[in-house]
DNA sequence: GATGTAATACTACAGATGTAATACTACATA
DNA sequence: TATGTAGTATTACATCTGTAGTATTACATC
């Protein structure tokens, strides 16, 4: 969905503000920024622009200003990224990248059990079509 | 670790080219490359030098070739990689991640029971030290 | 209608990356 | 020693990104 490059750290702060509020203005989006970094507002007009072009945004107009929305969801770009590194980096060994995630310090003790949880869930949905994926890779 | 922006995809490839095999000289990386991309030597020599730059690779010389070694492994960039993915993407929330992992069509479905071993692992090395997280890092 | 003001549009520039041509160098060997 | 030949070094250029100055436009209002 979200082609070309991965979003950098700066494009994907852009992208989360706007998800965060739904849309926002250019003056809005810097203003959520300004919390992170201190840009001036051209550069965040210029960097909405990029990603309007890129396709991850579109504009409508109101008054003179321009009324960013995002045309992908955090879920979308998520779900690429999950999907590029697992690709790219792990050679497709999701397993691998599970583990990296589970042996690395970022888990905290109690996500275990959600992560567990989770686990049980989609077990009980896969249980059933077991007999219906023939033949892949 | 690995500092700065993630590696593009092409320099991952470079990279895994050498982890692969332990270390290699311009032209071997080349041959290596050369079942993804038709690069010519010399963009493989730019590619290799400007990694060593960044300091993920050093080189010894052999006669008049260079051989270039990783400084660090494929388990360092994985672990860097997946951090800032946690990080920046899923904003600290690895459950999310996991959870994004597992509902994503890439899991088989035998992937599933490797997952719980690894969980089961995992508890019973986190059960017993629950109480001496003294600051590390 | 002149002017302040807030918007966007345009232009610019530096650094990273992808890509490679060309230049230079050193060795083998006829 | 002249010449391939195989290496590396240098230089180049396009694109993307981060960053922002300046130009232009459109209102509001005196």
């Amino acid at each position: 969905m979200t082609d070309g490059p991965l979003l950098s750290d700066l494009q994907l702060s852009v992208m989360q503000a706007l998800w965060q509020r739904g849309e926002g203005t250019v003056s809005e989006i810097h203003e959520a920024l300004l919390t992170q970094r201190d840009l001036a507002v051209t550069t965040v007009a210029t960097l909405l622009s990029r990603l309007e072009k890129r396709g991850l945004l579109i504009h409508r107009v109101t008054g003179r200003q321009f009324v960013y929305r995002p045309t992908v969801t955090e879920e979308d770009v998520r779900q690429d990224v999950v999907s590029r590194v697992a690709d790219r980096v792990f050679r497709g060994d999701v397993t691998e990248l599970v583990c990296q995630l589970l042996s690395a310090r970022e888990l905290a003790p109690g996500d275990l059990d959600r992560v567990k949880s989770l686990i049980r869930e989609r077990e009980e949905q896969t249980t059933g079509e077991e007999a219906e994926d023939d033949a892949r890779d």
